[in-house]
DNA sequence: TTGAAAGCGATACCAC
DNA sequence: GTGGTATCGCTTTCAA
């Protein structure tokens, strides 16, 4: 393990200069310099982190936090894009990233600010914690700068980015309007979420605006319960037109559902799911959906956490441009 | 930012007994214990870990180095199942984890070795690097300790880990036999990587040992050019009765072309893919697959590399098990 | 342009 | 049981 004293040694010269050499200052001699950074190179030697980061005390490191644990279905898929996009935007600052579930810092004993403190991060993301997570207050009034994903939380210090779910849904209200749907049906995701909830005020917003019957069937993000639901809810409700899913692992499960029931999809009834998952493009129909851009939503969460280190103003909400991607799963309601 | 030095302070006590206590070393009498507990809580004191890495000299963080950027199919899904396997080891046996992508590396104009040292990390698990990476030599040469998920390295400190692809291809073979199939195409991945060679290599094995005909089709992993190769290939061979494909998304590509072409699936043609990602239970028919434990590598990645570094004897290989699923794209051959 | 030296925060040895 | 202190590897100020 070589350091910057043999560096120094070797090169004949104090740590000082290879200090200065290896941190880019001016003040060194171009000889000097070239000198040094050989003699680094032969000696295999690079600056040893923990020691720097100590006599510096600037803080370079994001703390990232995720709840893998969870991650037993497909949203594995999208939580890598988000990780994906934060580190390729991390990177691109010079920031290191350090990873921590939620259970890492509870085995340690440890909450979110100690974690902060001890590692010196520059700030946190956090992705999938429960809203009322006990440790999040305490996170909140302190000075570390926090961006929330999809976790509808703000503060002095703290904000947070994920797509205009509102909108978003009355977007799609409004396309299957001009389809000439009119009994569209809503398949909602666990309604303690931030992300649930504005999914589902989007859809009420949209058919209200148009004057239509709301059909809201409160599911859970399951497949199972989605298929389960919407095959009762059809069947007590044959008006139904067209379904629109908080999810497209929703949406598979009210298209078996329909198949079931006898309806072609989408001749007989449509259906628009939420995420755009990779899945949906293999599977027939094809399924239309509101196609997030998780990579974007990364990347953004790390702008917005220098924004809030700067001391820049921020908003209270971020939001995400979104897409909606129209398949083989949606067409034009003639049943009326 | 509280130090030691205020909780020392405050207590009364030295730094050296405040650092006993949160290391747990005994010499402490249990009334300063307590009260020193109680002090750093209030101060929401805890120790700085570039500080106590550099005084104490341990290596406690594991490099995990992905080439991220790639992962724009689906293959999203299972990076993050190696993530979370790696995650919750590391987390159990006291690891800190430091994630990487290749370029990260590349843009500090950082070499994986001096990656290491910087960082002070006890070794490193690596996946998706190109067997022929430059970098690699040196890094395998060195006293670091690596683990290379699905890439055929080992050395003194270094080994891999993986399914047995070769077995488990055999095992496919013969299964189909025994569904009465005999003329079954392989649809291979892209042949640079030794994961696609050897499933190349277990259809072989298996179908000369039942001295059946080969119909290797040599794929790239992507749906479109299985959809299209499979679908040439199927022209010239109508004895084709089963599609082996070495991943589950080339295997929706075969399903296409073969529905396409007319026939049913399972009914005329039994079609079985690798992986088991989510989708393969979405699309109909659903898809059998050979199913990769992929938390089960990552997990075991973390417990290799601790063999490693405490010196003991490591194995060449290492397997991970697998089982295969069969499920509604496969059944008996009828056609002969 | 260069270097001596004072930290940065924590650990661990050794003396009390 | 407790504490003084050298030490880890690097940065930075200030004087030469």
């Amino acid at each position: 393990m070589k350091t910057i004293n043999d560096v120094a040694q070797l090169a004949g010269v104090s740590v000082a200069t290879v200090s200065k050499v290896f941190n880019g200052r001016k003040g060194v001699s171009e000889e000097t310099r070239q000198r040094i950074i050989e003699i680094a190179e032969e000696l295999d030697y690079f600056p040893n982190h923990s020691a720097s980061q100590l006599a510096r005390g600037k803080r370079e490191t994001i703390g990232v936090v995720f709840s893998l644990l969870e991650s037993k279905t497909l949203q594995d898929e999208y939580l890598i894009r988000i990780i994906n996009g934060i580190f390729n935007k991390a990177e691109l600052l010079g920031y290191r990233i350090l990873v921590f579930t939620t259970n890492t810092v509870e085995r340690n004993n440890q909450n979110f600010l100690q974690f902060c403190r001890s590692n010196n991060l520059a700030g946190l993301i956090i992705h999938g914690l429960d809203r009322d997570d006990p440790q999040l207050e305490k996170l909140i009034n302190s000075e570390i700068p926090c961006v929330f994903i999809d976790i509808n939380i703000s503060g002095t210090k703290t904000t947070n980015i994920s797509v205009d779910n509102v909108t978003a849904c009355i977007d799609v209200v409004n396309i299957l309007t001009g389809l000439n749907h009119q009994h569209i049906a809503f398949v909602s995701g666990n309604l303690h979420s931030s992300v649930a909830l504005d999914r589902l005020k989007g859809y009420e917003i949209g058919m209200k605006a148009m004057n239509w019957p709301l059909h809201v069937i409160e599911c859970d993000y399951s497949k199972e319960n989605a298929y389960k639901l919407s095959k009762d809810y059809l069947l007590y409700h044959p008006e139904i037109t067209a379904f629109f899913c908080a999810s497209d692992l929703m949406a598979v499960g009210v298209l078996d559902a329909c198949i079931e029931l006898g309806y072609k999809v989408p001749e007989d009834m449509s259906i628009i799911g939420f995420d755009n998952l990779s899945f949906t493009q293999h599977i027939k129909p094809q399924l239309s959906t509101v196609a997030q851009n998780f990579y974007e939503i990364g990347n953004q969460a790390v702008d917005l956490l220098e924004d809030i280190t700067k001391g820049k103003k921020i908003e209270d909400h971020n939001y995400v441009p979104y897409h909606i991607e129209m398949r083989k799963s949606t067409s034009r309601n003639h049943r009326i």
